[in-house]
Formats: C-alpha cells, structure tokens, sequence
DNA sequence: TAGCAACTATGAAAACTATTCATTGGTTGT
DNA sequence: ACAACCAATGAATAGTTTTCATAGTTGCTA
C-alpha cells in the first residue's frame, strides 16, 4: 500500500538524484529509504528502480508514481496546513483566482468588507496559474475564480456578479478625446496597451478591431494597470479598461474615457464555483458581497 | 501528519455512522481508531469531531477533512491498482472518456486494432461522469476524452479526429423517407427520439429546431442506439444519428437517412487529452488510430 | 429508575513496523 | 589500485500502532 512517505521518497530521489541524498533532506537514513522501497516492490510486485552504476533510473512504473507524487503531495501538504489554520481559530482561507487583469481593483473593493465581516477567514489571491484557471479550480487549488469569460462545464458553476462598460482610455490632449465615441477605423493610427495575454482574450480585439478586419499602429504590452495609466495619460498611446476604473482615475490623471462603437462594450464580472460539494458559508458570504457592489 | 489511514478511518466514519462499526470494516478495534485521531488531534491541535450522545459528530474541519478524503482516496488507492498492473507486465490502461453517445460503434472501431497494436495495455471506457468529462479528464480518471463539443482550456487539448454528417432517420415506410432532404418545419408532425441528455446537448435542437422556432410532434428518451433504431425502423417516430452508423444498419432494418437541412448537419469527433503532462506512448498510438478510422 | 445495550475513551501491554547500525559489494574517477 | 561514493542487506533497536481490558457515557425500555 502506497503511503505519503512513499511519494515522498521519490519525489525527493527525483529532485536530488541519489537515496542517500533524499534520506538526508528527509531526515532519514538511506537504509531506511532503501527498506521502505523494498517493501513497496514485495508488496507490489514492481520495480521502481534499478541502479546504473551508481545512478538511479526510475522505470516506467516509478515515472508514473513519480509524476503522481507531483500532483497528490501538494494537495496532501495542503491538509495539514489547513488543519493548523483551523486550530489557530481561522476559519479557513477563500482563495481566489483572477483572470481578469483590471478586475483586482474591483476584488480589493469585495474583500474589504469580507475581511471585516469574516475575521477567522484569510484571503488568498492568485494571478497567474499553469494551466489556467478552470484547472486551478477542478484541483482544489482556489475556491473561487473570477472571470470575464464564463465557460458551461458541469461541476463547476458561473454566475454574472458585475455588470460594467469596457471603454477606450485617451489622454485628454489626444484627438480622439474630443469624440464620445470611437471607431474600430479610427484606432489604426493608435499605439495600443494591453495586458499580456493571448489576443483572443483580449475584446478590443475580439469583439471590436478583427471583426471590423482592423488593428491599431502597435501593439504594446503592460503588465501593470496603473503603468498603464500612466503611459496613456503622457499620450503614448491608448488602452481599453472598465470604465468604472477610468472614472477613479480621472481627477489624479489627464485622462477620458470613450465609448467604444456607437453601442459600448459591455462587460460582466463573473464568479465560478465547484458544484460538487456544499459551498461553505463564507463562500456563499462573498458572493453576497461581490453581487452588492458598485461603482 | 495526515496519512492515508487517517482518510480512510474518516470515511469509513461518515459512511457507518460509528467508530465501533468503522473499525470493524477496516479490521481494527475500535480503540485504534480512537488512539489514532486522538494523535492527529493532539499534533494538529484541531478537534475532528466530537459526541453527541452516542453519536459522532464531525466538526468544520472534520467535515472538511472527509470531503478531501472522498476526493482524494479514489485517487491514492488508484495507484496501488496501477503498480499491479505494471506487476503483470501490463504496460498500463487506457480509460477513455465518452460523451457522445452514438460514437460507441466509432470508438470500438478504433479500440480493435489497438488492442491488437499494444498488447499490454487494458482498455476502459467510461460514459457516465458525475461532474462531467472535462473533470474527468482534470481529476486524472480518464487519459482521453471523447467528446463532439470541445473546450478551449488551458491545460487541456481537443483535436478532431473523425467527421461525419448527422442525418434524420426515417423508416422506409415513412413519409419523409421519399424526401432527400427535411426541413425543421417537417419535424413538426413527427415523433422524435433522442438520447436522454439536456436539450443543449442535442444538435438536432441546438442547430436545428431551435433556430427555426420549431419542435416536433412529441419528444421520447432512448437510451439504447439499437433500441432506437428498431423504434424508428417500426415507424414509431423519427432519430437524428450519424450517417456512417445509418449505413451500418441500413441492410439490416427498413430505416433510410434523409439529410437535415440543405447543407446538411456535419459533425466532428474530438479527443481530449491533459497537456500538462507527456502523453505516454500508447495515448500517442492511440490518436494515431483515431485519426486513419474511416467508415 | 434500574438494567441493559451500544457506543467511545483511556492506560498499559503486546505486536508490529520503521529506522538505524554496521557491513558488504559495486562503480567511478584519479 | 586506492579513495570516494553509493545502494543493498541482515540484525538490532527504536518507535509506533494496535490490542486488551476496563471505565465511562448515553439512550432505550421494562
């Protein structure tokens, strides 16, 4: 029977290359890995290594118990720290995964009277995730994933939190600032910010510049939103944001926001949640929060 | 720390109601169970539960804890199967998701030759999910995941593999069966058999009725291809399958195709696979295989 | 309300398992 | 050929889990 030590071991001889030198990261004698290795191969049947000179190559069978070890050690670290949280009286932690760049302003908005209302519960919050946030969420790695772009799949459950206009942000000395609205024609002499990510997820050009077969002058990209902001209000070029963010920045910087087409660009914050199990009260509680706010 | 013992005494716990009883089922005492959680209590300095009565009840964190269990032992225990398996000279298992219903007779076109191919590798196919294909596929409780409606998800890749058109099948005797083609509007009249999945699911609603704000005469759930063919085949009402499993009955039984629409209903297969991680050799093949199927 | 059945908790002893110690034998590099 | 590594192994030891025996609690019922 396979225990943690097990995957321990392995993912340690993997990292550090020889048993002796797993046993000392682990506090243990190479004897001792040695046996327990043993054990494992009796009982199984298996072998999960062989030695080459003094080198030791995992077979096919260790490769695979090793690329589990990745995936299952983490999610079983993962208990015992949040066991300890609930010794100290925490309540547990919201993690919560953004895929929405701009939407971190609105989030801190959200947070704050959730901080001030659930005392024993921590937030987390990731930005970044190897394999996106869909994964993130079907492997226990957040609660709670915030997105601009919904996608129906059974187990996990979206629901529309925040409605808000996506708009073009100028400098109030470029040209376009004098127009209410802009064309996908008129953005062809514009440099253009955005975050770094895939065009396809980025609506100025999905929803806005391909389908009218248009691009602007350059495209540059900014990581940070307040840079951003910065470099739009110098008049190096323009950026699509919220438009409830433009208007907070509004009074600090030279900056305008405008309509994008004669319609605007609406936009909507969505929540996701697994499905399978009962949401715990604060969760439920932070959706009450996020549907509650406004700009 | 938790251990693997301590999730399995957990749910054994929820699903018997009493320590007494749960111990019985593992091949313990009573008292063991009890020493055991006391420790984990102690280390982690959490309760897990507590008595009511005669009863046990789980606290937050007990409660939290069993979740994870239920989640995460299938898992562990999947990979002492695994290790007997590679025991037995087996070079592993290929567990292919389905959620196209009628791709079954696609599918064990494809299995036949690679069972042939790869000796050591077991086959196993899935059709039903409780949280759906594309958690199946995250949770690692199936390497493929056959699908007509594929997912952009970072994390998982979608290829199609195998086009077909989708067709109404009528019996021989039945009106339509003189027709070439079949509008919407002509399904009014008519009794219409699916698989029981949600209306979204189904082309012939989707892609069809609905866009022409049409439905038809009357809607029955078939779970059985075989059993809807020989419905249709007795006039009983009308189907929408592939053309290429049509063909396949078409000597058999007194059914015809009749295309959808001028165009016509074209379809793809998909397979899904986990990129995160290397596709071992036969998951490779297997594509392979999928790709030349030909009806 | 006394008695009984069903259950959990606990300390001490027993059984079992993991770990170390001490040693061997193999490989690599100088 | 020797030193430096490294893993495997048997026997001894340390450590942990499990049992046994027993006490204590609850809920039912006669």
């Amino acid at each position: 029977m396979i225990e943690r030590i097990h995957l321990k071991i392995l993912r340690e001889i993997d990292q550090l290359g020889s048993l002796t030198a797993a046993a000392k990261s682990l506090h243990l004698t190479q004897s001792a890995l040695s046996h327990s290795f043993k054990k494992l191969e009796n009982q199984s049947g298996t072998q999960l290594w062989h030695k080459k000179g003094r080198q030791i190559h995992l077979t096919q069978a260790g490769k695979f118990l090793l690329n589990e070890a990745n995936r299952l050690l983490p999610q079983m670290e993962r208990l015992d720290e949040v066991l300890l949280q609930y010794a100290k009286g925490e309540r547990g932690a919201l993690r919560i995964g953004m895929e929405c760049h701009p939407c971190y302003r609105w989030l801190l908005k959200v947070v704050e009277p959730f901080l001030a209302e659930w005392e024993g519960v921590d937030v987390d919050v990731k930005q970044k995730f190897q394999f996106g946030g869909m994964a993130a969420l079907f492997n226990h790695e957040i609660d709670i994933l915030v997105t601009p772009d919904p996608l129906e799949i059974k187990g996990i459950k979206f629901s529309p939190v925040f409605d808000y206009e996506q708009v073009l942000v100028v400098a109030t000395t470029n040209a376009l600032a004098t127009h209410t609205t802009v064309s996908p024609e008129a953005l062809s002499n514009e440099v253009l910010f955005t975050y770094p990510v895939e065009k396809e997820r980025l609506d100025i050009f999905k929803n806005f510049l391909i389908p009218a077969n248009c691009q602007p002058k350059k495209h540059k990209l900014i990581e940070a939103t307040e840079m951003m902001l910065q470099m739009v209000a110098a008049d190096r070029g323009v950026a699509t944001l919220p438009l409830w963010l433009v208007n907070e920045y509004q009074d600090s910087l030279p900056i305008k926001a405008v309509r994008l087409g004669d319609k605007g660009l609406p936009k909507k914050i969505y929540l996701g949640i697994r499905t399978n199990e009962e949401p715990t009260e604060y969760i439920r509680a932070f959706f009450k929060l996020a549907l509650k706010s406004k700009f």
